[in-house]
DNA sequence: ACCTGAACACCGTTCAAGT
DNA sequence: ACCTGAACACCGTTCAAGT
């Protein structure tokens, strides 16, 4: 958090040019780290020691700055392989990345998961990828698509899941209630100790590899 | 869309209540139910014929009220006879239901996947019904909540992903970027069209599918 | 070109005032 | 108890004005 910028710059274009596409990006990440934090353009221009109609200079509006913010997102989560391991292989690595990527943000995962994607050239690559890969592989061709579609649901799914507050916190006890339930979740935190991983963690690694085993055997008997 | 108020209502109690939780939370359903609508509590007094600030009467604040639409949503998806049947079985169709209760309305569909159930009752008896069910069937206890996660996630992640606009919408020609992810999609859509339903819907069926054949499988060697 | 500053049409929420 | 009306502290966006 910094301080409004008191120390008032004048009016008129400074010499040196303050903001840039990248700053404002960095800064806007660094908002979204923080979880209860609105996400709003007068807070990041506050951040940025800057007025707010400054950052329409570089972004035409709050959607633009998010697309933008996709964008690089999903830069960050990268190749993974796909041309030289099976799709499958490569996938969970993938999906691994991609949660982690878009989780690290939780301020902005909601605005992200809610904007759609229409065409954005960052994702369209990373899909052609994939699709290549599985269509290697043998993986029946219109079984492609709804297969990458399940995996990517269930990641921003996931994503979104992991911004709920942690079992542990739960304030009610829910054991008379939910018997079934409370002792479900019992084991669950048990068998995940014994991982030495966090519930959130297994639960995510349990799901994707039933979703990845589920679709190679549709794929197979197809 | 009602008008603003303009035959002025005077102000002091009304001899007879004009508002209700009931009429509150069906106006808002009407709300959500339009795409690009701003959900606000501005709008939804407009449509009720209301001053916003009457609204805080009945509801908290627009967390309150968010919360209240998803109780009502999370009994709307109902039972789906976890009693009777087997829960693989069961659950294809409640998250099915689940699906398409929230997905029928997508201008509010960000806020309830963001803002955490901690605790409500709705959810919990609804968990409490497939734990006792996947119990009974002998599912892994300490992967019965994993499993459950995994599906509404899922289910989530579908419904946000079902906002896109649709893939025949779409303005920008990959077919030379990403040749094979277009003849893929061409693939899925034919498939979806012999199917006589939409590429959305098929999609959704197959990866649920996937998932669930997927999390049975894995429970059976454990 | 790049920023400030003022202005506009909105928000959500609080609270006194009226019946 | 249940609504209006005024007030407050915010938004995002536009645009003239300054260098």
């Amino acid at each position: 958090m910094t301080t409004a910028p008191d120390a008032h710059r004048p009016a008129g274009r400074p010499r040196q040019a303050i903001l840039s596409h990248e700053r404002i990006l960095a800064a806007a990440f660094e908002l979204a780290d923080v979880k209860g934090g609105d996400f709003t353009l007068a807070a990041l221009a506050r951040n940025l020691e800057v007025r707010p109609s400054a950052l329409h200079h570089y972004f035409a509006g709050k959607d633009e700055l998010i697309a933008g913010m996709r964008g690089q997102l999903t830069r960050r989560v990268g190749d993974h392989g796909f041309e030289s391991r099976p799709w499958h292989v490569a996938i969970a690595d993938w999906a691994r990345a991609y949660r982690d990527t878009f989780g690290a943000h939780p301020g902005i995962i909601a605005a992200l998961a809610t904007m759609p994607v229409d065409d954005e050239p960052e994702s369209i690559i990373d899909y052609e990828r994939i699709a290549a890969a599985m269509r290697r592989d043998g993986y029946p061709e219109r079984r492609i698509v709804p297969a990458i579609v399940a995996i990517e649901s269930f990641v921003i799914g996931s994503a979104l899941d992991s911004l709920a507050p942690a079992d542990n916190l739960r304030p009610v006890d829910n054991s008379v209630l939910a018997p079934h339930l409370t002792r479900a979740e019992e084991r669950a935190r048990e068998h995940a100790d014994e991982l030495n991983t966090t519930v959130t963690v297994e639960t995510f690694e349990f799901g994707l590899a039933a979703l990845i085993a589920g679709l190679m055997a549709a794929g197979a008997q197809d």
